[in-house]
DNA sequence: AGTCAAAATGTTAGCGCAACCATTTTGCTT
DNA sequence: AAGCAAAATGGTTGCGCTAACATTTTGACT
């Protein structure tokens, strides 16, 4: 006999039936002690391993998280998957990951390819889902998390911040600090890119709406404010940041004094690049980023960002999935995780 | 009927047998054009999704694709990561990801745990399962890649490159430059990072050991190298480079004059911290990482480091794997991917 | 010792699908 | 139009496991 090992010749060499092998590995405490030892030598003998194809038939349960994330290569959302798998580990799940590169048609896609898995819940990344993928997913009936991002109109769970505030506020602070000729780098323009750009346009605006009498920052208060935005589709990298800053000074004919950047990478080769256009950095160009990474910190002068709690958000997201998987509550409002602006010596 | 649609509602509504279905959604082909419209259209409608258990169970065949990975942290792993997804996409897989934490026995659990779901091969990172690891692969009987480093006792498939050979040559190019008294910074120092290790001291050695009448370098050939290890079991980041490098700086009275870090993140963190030492790199301290990051290209100077095809890596893992999976060949002597040094004005 | 509830174990049936083989239909050749 | 191979389709069965219910055993108490 060269097959592999299934239940029942565990079973006869215990010399229980099969269900009570079963039970050992699903329910080990409804199994006298006695059993539950000939079962796991037994278990132990064969080399046996349970079929998860016909464990998740029969009893209807699957054992699978389904994740979807928009990019692997941007760390952002790496740590929010260690949340998740830090989540998971207690709850005995698997994690079935997609990258859908951005693309909702891809992530619809996915989804259909991964709630063939009859996954117990599914966890997205932001708001922007296909019509069908919202259909698909109602139809699953399965508790399903939109992740980073808030929306008036969630799926199911909703669990992020808001970007459009976060930009607003991240730009207020730079109009605070006296910067009047702002610029906004922005790459891949993903829909939370966008709203970091709408909360962006929206301050200043505010800003520019406002007669002020008193003096607020270091350049006089008399100057509107100015901004340069240059957006493009190509996705971000360091390199791409020092490209952005060349055109956005081009544009602004060398008048830019603060640069906002839609993500640290793009912040942190703006920085690079600045130093070496011998700029002085934050006297003749402010530079502002956003998420936090380690490295904005670390180098000189420091990035001044925007920081969110992404570990705690994987988690959270797999907590009331399976809070809601169990039944115990049905209806969850959107919860708003929040930011922080961590300012340092770039602005 | 609130129930989920199954093969056989699909069949009826289109008028067909179920296996009909069950071959549109497998072999297109084996079906003729008019049933297999009036099947899709069926399932458009009722919003079928098969059931992946079931259709493993019937087909023992999973199409899963399991990955185990030493930590969700390290960019270095989401590059071969890509490269896995990139590769299985043709191949109609699922990817189920572990993290094992750099572990052993974390990974040997996370194997037994992935074996369940019978997939169809595994990808494993590095060269050192536990014994009871390698066993539970051997009885399952599916191919199994060991990524990233090579060994002479492979379970199966062994991709990678040689961190000895590239802690070597990278710790010889340092000693052409001149450097005698370098240090080496090492932090969580897993099995990779230790024969990087192995490899500095043996190019060390070499160069003690070797008597030269010509003059090679800018400083005199007279000196014998003296190395500096710094190790801890803490995990890299570029904050513990800047205090690894103090350490150095410490252990060797202030005599190091080149550090060769066990990866860029601790390299980052030694420029960053060299400079607010006013050290003047390259010429009071040489600065090497390891692994190539997009960063260590765009600081000043450009941190010179060992750069590894880490997509291709992931990518022919699946490649080979799926090769064996369908009997088309099924011995592969390791494959050594190299590495190369890339140069930069760090050292 | 007898009673009885609770704990432990077993029996039966079926989850949804695809492999296997049998049968029917199609389309081509003479 | 007849004959025939190939293509298309269908019926039956079982994959390995667990839910639900049925039965037996245990042990706490009077």
């Amino acid at each position: 006999m060269n097959r592999k090992p299934n239940l029942k010749d565990v079973a006869e060499l215990a010399g229980v039936s099969a269900i009570t092998v079963s039970r050992v590995l699903t329910h080990p405490d409804k199994v006298a002690a006695k059993s539950r030892q000939k079962v796991e030598q037994a278990i132990a003998t064969l080399g046996y391993i349970r079929n998860h194809a016909a464990s998740a038939l029969a009893s209807n349960r699957s054992g699978v998280l389904a994740v979807i994330i928009p990019s692997l290569s941007n760390i952002v959302f790496n740590e929010v998957l260690q949340g998740i798998y830090s989540a998971v580990k207690p709850h005995q799940l698997q994690v079935i990951l997609g990258d859908c590169h951005y693309s909702p048609l891809e992530e619809e896609k996915l989804i259909a390819t991964l709630l063939s898995q009859a996954p117990e819940g599914l966890i997205l990344t932001g708001t922007d889902q296909t019509d069908y993928a919202r259909k698909l997913l109602q139809n699953a009936g399965i508790p399903v998390v939109q992740l980073m991002e808030l929306t008036d109109h969630p799926i199911d769970i909703n669990i992020g911040f808001s970007h459009f505030a976060a930009g607003k506020a991240m730009t207020e602070h730079l109009l605070a600090r006296g910067y009047r000729r702002i610029g906004f780098l922005g790459a891949r323009m993903d829909p939370r890119t966008q709203h970091r750009l709408a909360g962006f346009r929206k301050a200043i605006e505010d800003w520019n709406a406002t007669s002020r009498p008193e003096n607020l920052g270091a350049k006089p208060q008399s100057v509107r404010c100015e901004p340069y935005v240059v957006t493009t589709s190509q996705s971000s990298s360091i390199k791409l940041g020092g490209q952005l800053l060349q055109s956005v000074m081009a544009e602004s004919a060398g008048q830019c004094d603060a640069v906002f950047c839609c993500n640290d990478d793009l912040a942190l080769g703006a920085l690079f690049a600045a130093r070496q256009m011998n700029l002085r950095i934050p006297a003749d160009l402010a530079i502002a980023g956003f998420n936090d990474l380690e490295a904005s910190a670390l180098v000189d002068p420091g990035i001044t960002s925007v920081a969110s709690p992404r570990f705690a958000m994987g988690q959270q997201a797999v907590e009331l999935l399976m809070q809601k998987a169990s039944g115990a509550q049905t209806e969850f409002s959107p919860i708003d995780v929040g930011f922080s602006i961590m300012v340092r010596g770039s602005t």
